[in-house]
DNA sequence: GTAGGGTTAG
């Protein structure tokens, strides 16, 4: 190679560099309009300008855009990380819910001997919400004792909610009085933790106390009654707002679909309409799930209709959620025709349209689906394998259920669970195989619930067995539920045997108890919200 | 250039 080949390069390469302060300007005016692209074009034109910051800028851009293996593969490039770096980095490992990574990633930034700020610690412990790393937030703690950043309000409402998700009351308390100068965030982090304790009369003992309230309190305070189940007193809360957002009507819309008053989140989402409030992604994938909640196919094409027009643009959970909306308001095709243009998918989407199509009783459809899906490379989870065993079950394919039983174990690694149970029991009572239900019954690993037992009791049914039917209604009792469906199927099966003393005897028990002979329907389907 | 307190799907 002559010296003009190796010159001509390095020329351009200079003559066209920008200085440090126009590239920083150029790559945030890139990232401002959404341009990654060209802002990593000149990020990589001009290796010689760039400084600390600007790495940073461009990593934490990447996670931000969702894009976490870019920042990840730029992280591991560059050259001399500072804290912010290692900030940012922990921040994209939170955000892919990677808390392993988060705390490995924790430990080689003290190797490299880099001292923590309030940044780290607080995004430290909010990464470790709710997963098996939390018992660190007493370490964490110490840290931040050490450091003496434990008058900081951020890290000091981080801490609060380490506490109440180890469920440490104590040092709930003890972290919020050491907060020096606590402002209304420290305020809704207490009310909140106090919910998350359980302890609502606590929560709204505090907020009471609060020397200030905004909107994020007054939802934090109906949100943490929907937590513990108090719909009416969230609601009432609720009334009594002088201010409301889009996130606190959706937090009480949500609220009664969670509690299954969907005919409430409706007439709620009306209101909220007529208020005025702009619906957001989150609004109305509840607001779908309250549709599909009372089958009312009506109301979710017209909320269909409005996602169209407002031009919300597309997201994976929305789509699902309409993918599940259609399926469960009795509309497959549309269901299948939204989710085949899905330009992006995950296990959730591909578990509706399995379960969708097991609801239809279309077996081998959703069959079909299950085998596109796994030669896509998604793995299937525990919930694919209750809806491809209930597929089965429900089109009567019960050697390919077996099939799958077995496979779920030996190349999925997933352990059966006590649903997957259920649907083998139906799987087996449907077609009659009444002694392999009880055989399965009988070896499980674990005491069969309401629904396998459910599961059983249809089957004897339907295929009039008298003496397995009791022993299934035995067990039902032995978990203290009268179920209204236990009677009329065991009446059912007295009634074809001829045991008329028995049948006497139960409608005299169902009279008393008040049970009415129910409408059609599955016991499993209800509980496992698929059939 | 990094973080806090409230919302979504099977």
């Amino acid at each position: 190679m002559g010296t003009f080949d190796k010159v001509v390069p390095f020329i351009s390469r200079h003559i066209y560099t920008l200085s440090t302060a126009n590239l920083n300007r150029l790559i945030n005016g890139y990232i401002r309009i959404g341009n990654l692209r060209d802002a990593r074009k000149l990020f990589d034109q001009n290796p010689t300008s760039r400084n600390t910051v600007i790495w940073n800028t461009i990593i934490s851009a990447y996670i931000q855009n969702d894009e976490p293996h870019n920042a990840q593969n730029l992280f591991d490039e560059m050259p001399d990380r500072d804290i912010v770096s290692w900030n940012t980095a922990l921040s994209g490992l939170k955000k892919i819910k990677n808390p392993e990574g988060v705390y490995l990633c924790f430990l080689k930034m003290r190797r490299v001997g880099l001292k923590p700020n309030e940044f780290t610690l607080s995004i430290m412990i909010s990464a470790l919400l709710d997963t098996v790393f939390n018992v660190l937030t007493p370490q964490i703690h110490a840290s931040v004792v050490s450091l003496a950043l434990n008058s900081s309000v951020f890290v000091g409402s981080a801490l609060m909610r380490g506490y109440a998700n180890v469920g440490d009351r104590v040092a709930l308390g003890r972290v919020f009085d050491e907060i020096s100068m606590k402002n209304v965030a420290s305020w809704n982090a207490l009310v909140l933790g106090y919910m998350d304790l359980g302890d609502p009369d606590e929560a709204q003992r505090v907020f009471g106390l609060m020397p200030e309230r905004n909107v994020v309190s007054w939802t934090t305070l109906v949100n943490g009654y929907i937590g513990n189940k108090k719909t009416s007193a969230a609601r009432s809360v609720f009334d009594r707002m002088t201010e409301r957002n889009v996130v606190s009507w959706t937090v009480m819309i949500s609220g009664y679909v969670q509690n299954g008053k969907f005919v409430d989140a409706l007439r709620l989402f009306l209101l909220m309409l007529r208020s005025g409030t702009q619906a957001n992604h989150f609004t109305l994938s509840s607001v779908l799930e309250a549709c599909a909640g009372c089958s009312s196919l009506l109301l979710g094409k017209q909320v269909h209709l409005n996602i169209l027009k407002s031009g919300i643009p597309d997201d994976v959970i929305l789509s699902t959620s309409l993918v599940d909306m259609y399926a469960k308001c009795g509309d497959i095709e549309a269901a299948f025709c939204i989710f085949q243009s899905m330009p992006k998918k995950n296990l959730v989407s591909w578990n509706s349209i399995i379960g969708g199509y097991a609801r239809h009783g279309l077996g081998t459809r959703a069959l079909e689906e299950f085998e596109r899906m796994k030669r896509l490379g998604i793995r299937p989870d525990h919930v694919t394998f209750v809806n491809v065993l209930s597929a089965c079950a429900h089109g009567g394919l019960v050697e390919q259920g077996e099939r799958e039983f077995y496979s779920m174990e030996k190349e999925f690694g997933i352990q059966a669970a006590v649903e997957h149970y259920a649907c083998m029991v139906d799987l087996f009572g449907r077609a009659g195989q009444l002694e392999k239900a009880e055989e399965l019954i009988k070896g499980m690993p674990f005491e069969p619930d309401i629904v396998v037992w459910g599961a059983l009791l249809g089957a004897c049914g339907l295929h009039s067995n008298l003496e397995l039917g009791t022993f299934a209604a035995d067990g039902i009792r032995r978990l203290e539920q009268d179920h209204p469906v236990m009677y009329s199927t065991l009446l059912k099966i007295h009634g074809e045997k001829g045991v008329w003393t028995n049948v006497l005897e139960l409608k005299k028990k169902m009279k008393e108890q008040g049970a009415r002979k129910q409408t059609a329907g599955s016991w499993i389907e209800s509980s496992y919200g698929v059939g």
